[in-house]
DNA sequence: CAACGCCCTG
DNA sequence: CAGGGCGTTG
């Protein structure tokens, strides 16, 4: 139930090459929400102090250590890998052509533009929220995981300070927590974790082996807690990201096949003579161009706090997703956009063989898969190949940064922060990347607000000429996009066409390739479905326009425009990407 | 007044 | 695309 194929017929269009009439792509998804099951928290045996000190001798020191080694193992598998490999994955990526169940009508009618009113509204709008419950029921057992190992270590290291300055100070040192353990970049839990410290008991008559003990369990609780880390962030936390991107998305996943049927009930119904290799390719490959493409960060109505007005939109998102910081970005930003536009040489996100050894032996506090960064843009020929690989987790990294209210200034702060940008990566002036991004970000919006345009070009050091450049670059986008569709929308009428509604935008239309042509150029996207639904409508607002002689008026366009501008759809995270604008630049 | 969008022009 | 003019909006 994944398609609801609806076919337009033909009706005195005998040569409509504008615009072919085709099957909605669009179509709606049906299947029902999936849901993950609850994750298991609070599952972790309790290292109590008690129970360390009772065995500080050294035949339980094998024991010891091999408890300790059982718990972190115990804790280092996911806690539920099927929940996020079914539900998330499934969910991720098969429901781009999310149409939004507006069927256009054939007659212009300026009826208000339904924005969410259609099949987005009737998600629930927790619909998300299962899989947000997942990860952040994952992110918590990593953080109370790491809560114990700091306690722990700071135990240990307090027993090796008492034991060295011949206890000299037991009791001092009890409120301090000892720096520079892996735990305290965690700050976000240090509420809780002081609260056990006061039954510690004191280090008197500790004796040598409780030192072997202390260095043996330090050494095994380091190279555990940097494989749980591992473990656990590469094989939960990339798919939990993939739900933030997904996580505003109206509907859930046909299936993994859906995406073939779908694009097989979606031929056009005009049998085409010869598709055009972009259409081949984009129909099979490409599954995280199709990620990037089609996962809107705002849903409008369809997602509790969203909003549908421009402009409030990602600032009102943001701050919904309160998610630390310290543990996103230092994966996003380097592989990010590489990995939405499938670009990446690996399988990243552990489909079936994605071993990544090399993070294993590093410490938990380094940025994971380093060596994921080298990716390079794949043609669209190679993109084929790839069609199988899983979707990858579009749009993790940004989405977790809290949006200032008004603030790009503290935005950008927060970025160069977390992201690393010195200064000089911050542009301050917009590069021919920056135009293409801009370009493919205008398949979503066409009318983007300045405040969401400083959303997703955090590269840049916005001023107020770089704003404006970047209002007058999607002004231009515009009129050239309402030329081509008026033009063609002439061309309709010359042709004899009577019924505005068998006009349809589907990707072998002639008006379609002229606006590709603009774009995306090089096809390094994949436009969305949706895209595909405002043309069509804008196609078919001029033709009953022209043909109702409206355009005599000689503001006749403006009702078309009032109305295009309530169509726009969510850009994706990955846009977000500071890397995105460099390396489109390099496509 | 600033911000924005459209139009026209080069 | 960029500049400039003009109208609208708040």
């Amino acid at each position: 139930c994944c398609c609801c194929p609806y076919v337009l017929s033909v009706q005195g269009a005998p040569k409509a090459t504008f615009a072919q009439v085709c099957v909605a792509e669009g179509s709606v998804g049906c299947s029902p929400p999936l849901y993950l099951s609850p994750q298991p928290t609070g599952e972790f045996p309790q290292l109590s102090d008690q129970h360390l000190w009772d065995q500080l001798s050294d035949q339980h020191l094998q024991a010891k250590r091999a408890r300790v080694e059982s718990i972190i193992q115990g804790m280092s598998l996911p806690p539920t890998p099927q929940a996020f490999g079914t539900s998330l994955e499934a969910a991720f990526g098969h429901e781009r052509e999310r149409g939004r169940e507006m069927p256009w009508e054939s007659k212009r009618k300026p009826r208000v533009p339904q924005q969410g009113a259609g099949a987005a509204k009737q998600v629930a709008p927790s619909e998300g929220t299962p899989h947000a419950e997942g990860c952040r029921q994952v992110k918590e057992q990593l953080c109370f995981l790491e809560q114990q190992l700091r306690r722990l270590q700071e135990k240990f290291s307090q027993v090796c300070n008492s034991v060295d300055t011949a206890q000299t100070q037991e009791g001092s040192e009890k409120a301090h927590p000892l720096p520079g353990k892996p735990g305290d970049r965690l700050d976000k839990d240090s509420a809780t974790a002081s609260k056990e410290e006061e039954d510690r008991d004191d280090t008197g008559g500790l004796s040598s082996a409780a030192r072997a003990l202390s260095q043996a369990l330090k050494h095994e609780l380091a190279e555990a807690m940097s494989r749980v880390v591992d473990s656990v962030l590469k094989t939960a936390w990339p798919k939990a990201a993939s739900h933030f991107l997904q996580q505003h998305r109206r509907l859930p996943a046909p299936g993994p096949d859906a995406r073939r049927e779908h694009f097989a009930a979606g031929k056009c119904r005009k049998p085409l003579s010869k598709p055009s290799p972009r259409n081949t390719l984009g129909s099979l490959g490409s599954p995280q161009a199709e990620a990037l493409s089609g996962a809107p960060a705002r849903s409008p109505g369809s997602h509790a706090g969203s909003f549908s007005s421009k402009g409030v939109r990602k600032n009102s998102q943001a701050p919904s997703m309160s998610y630390p910081l310290g543990l996103a970005a230092p994966i996003q930003d380097s592989q990010l956009l590489s990995q939405l536009l499938g670009y990446s040489q690996h399988s990243l996100w552990g489909s079936s063989s994605c071993g990544t050894p090399s993070s294993l032996e590093r410490g938990p506090l380094e940025p994971l898969n380093l060596h994921w960064g080298t990716v390079k843009l794949r043609s669209s020929v190679m993109r084929q190949q790839q069609q199988q690989q899983p979707l990858s987790p579009a749009g993790m990294g940004l989405a977790l940064l809290p949006a200032g209210r008004d603030g790009c200034g503290e935005l950008q702060a927060v970025v160069v922060g977390r992201l690393s940008l010195t200064p000089r990566q911050m542009q301050e002036a917009l590069t021919p990347g920056h135009l293409k991004k801009a370009k493919l970000m205008f398949f979503f919006t066409r009318y983007p607000s300045s405040t969401l345009l400083k959303t997703y070009f955090l590269d840049v050091q916005f001023s107020r000429c770089i704003t404006s450049q970047l209002i007058k670059w999607f002004s231009n986008f515009r009129e050239f996009y309402y030329i081509q569709v008026e033009k063609f929308a002439r061309q309709a009428l010359l042709e004899g066409v009577v019924d505005a509604g068998t006009l349809r935008v589907c990707r072998d239309s002639e008006l379609f390739r002229a606006l590709n042509m603009h774009y995306n150029k090089g096809n390094d996207f994949e436009v969305p479905g949706r895209f595909l639904e405002v043309a069509s409508l804008t196609l078919q607002e001029f033709f009953s326009a022209v043909k109702a002689g409206k355009d005599a008026d000689p503001s006749w366009k403006k009702p078309i425009y009032k109305i295009i501008s309530k169509l726009d759809s969510d850009i994706p995270e990955g846009f977000k990407a500071v890397r995105c604008s460099q390396e489109l630049l390099r496509s």
